[in-house]
DNA sequence: GCAAAAGTGTTCCAGATACACCCATGT
DNA sequence: ACATGGGTGTATCTGGAACACTTTTGC
């Protein structure tokens, strides 16, 4: 037991993990085990433990519940409304992570947890305001789009830019023109070519790119 | 007594107020009247209540500590290092806060405790890690003076283009072209005349403008 | 009449947009 | 040979940047 002298809420950590994979943008969700809201689908995330800091409570419990590992991480919001959980007062601290989604593999559901890829736009219901949660990834998600190199965490090691493009396309949902896609991704000399092509179906071949500096996200206005 | 079966942290609030005054970027800061950081400088804030939610428990620390109230507030970030205080484990939720200077009225100092503006390039030692929370807060004004018009909040109800202008060449720390920045911020149409005018000095008399919608910050790309 | 800030338009440049044809491959 | 996606250049438009003189007032 542990005692204090005024009340203390619990926080937790959640993570909204975004991939592409079949042409969609996919988020992660895992099935409650316990209650409350058993078997309804959230986010992965859990109770911060005394002595790691916020950002090593997501990873830490992205790992567990999904055996995911080195994804791309962001702090998004916190989240404190008095009601948000029904047991105790839990302010929870709502990461957003973006990866790749040949990077990934998914651990074999422990216990009697599932964990599931989910379209973005058919969405089950959600635990407690997870809903609200990923509204506001979503929405930082498209905006960071536009004035960062973020779009690169979802891509291979190497890749074309036909796929690139897919996924400005899938996120933004809008089509874009390819050459002047090709001039401005070109021009903010944050992929290079690796000499590599993809040869894949009766047509000419896909010179194949790296990310200069795949660990970093730049902000390119 | 309160008692939990796992350690809980305890949750803080800090604001970073700022405000323009005598052609200077000011930020608000308390004297700590106890232990730890006893007499050191500080950003306002405090323990969250158990039953208030998190904006709300900023709202109350700025009020109580410095009479301050009704000013722009702004989610920054949730600071968690482990060690960020030597009591026990906290966690804060930074807020940051625009004010017109002449909508503030500081409280008389209650207590031991001092309130009061500081230069943001002259400031004193801060306790804890308020000064990473101080330098987060600085660069997302800058970047959102672009983006946003959250300029607007620095200003009293009336006032001239002039005045306007002098906030942004303050905080961007460069001069701007009259005629430029003029047409910009009509072209917003954020701001309209009154059909008063300022009359101060030997020159000719400014038009006196008001922001159409005081309570919102509007994204401008 | 003079000092001091307010007010006002046009030109220029750079970055974004629109747009169509040839290339290399597998079958 | 044909179907498929890959690769490339130019003309136009638009928003931002540079730039100087006239107006109105108080003293």
């Amino acid at each position: 037991m542990y005692q204090y002298e005024f009340p203390h809420p619990a926080i937790t950590t959640d993570i909204v993990l975004f991939t592409i994979r079949d042409k969609q943008l996919k988020l992660l969700l895992v099935r409650r085990g316990s209650e409350p809201f058993k078997g309804t689908w959230a986010l992965p995330g859990g109770f911060m433990q005394i002595d790691e800091d916020l950002e090593s409570s997501a990873r830490r419990e992205l790992a567990e519940e999904t055996g995911i590992e080195g994804v791309y991480l962001e702090q998004l919001y916190t989240f404190g409304a008095v009601d948000r959980d029904p047991r105790e007062r839990v302010v929870t601290v709502a990461y957003y992570a973006l990866a790749a989604s040949d990077q990934m593999v998914l651990r074999a559901a422990t216990d009697a947890e599932a964990v599931d890829w989910f379209d973005m736009d058919t969405l089950p219901e959600l635990a407690f305001d997870h809903r609200q949660i990923v509204a506001m990834a979503h929405k930082r998600l498209v905006a960071k789009l536009d004035y960062s190199t973020i779009a690169f965490q979802f891509m291979p090691q190497e890749f074309t830019l036909s796929e690139l493009q897919d996924v400005y396309e899938i996120i933004l949902r809008e089509e874009l023109d390819r050459r002047n896609f090709r001039k401005w991704i070109l021009a903010l000399e944050q992929i290079e070519e690796t000499g590599r092509e993809k040869r894949q179906g009766a047509h000419r071949p896909a010179k194949l790119y790296r990310v200069i500096d795949p660990g970093r996200v730049e902000i390119i206005k």
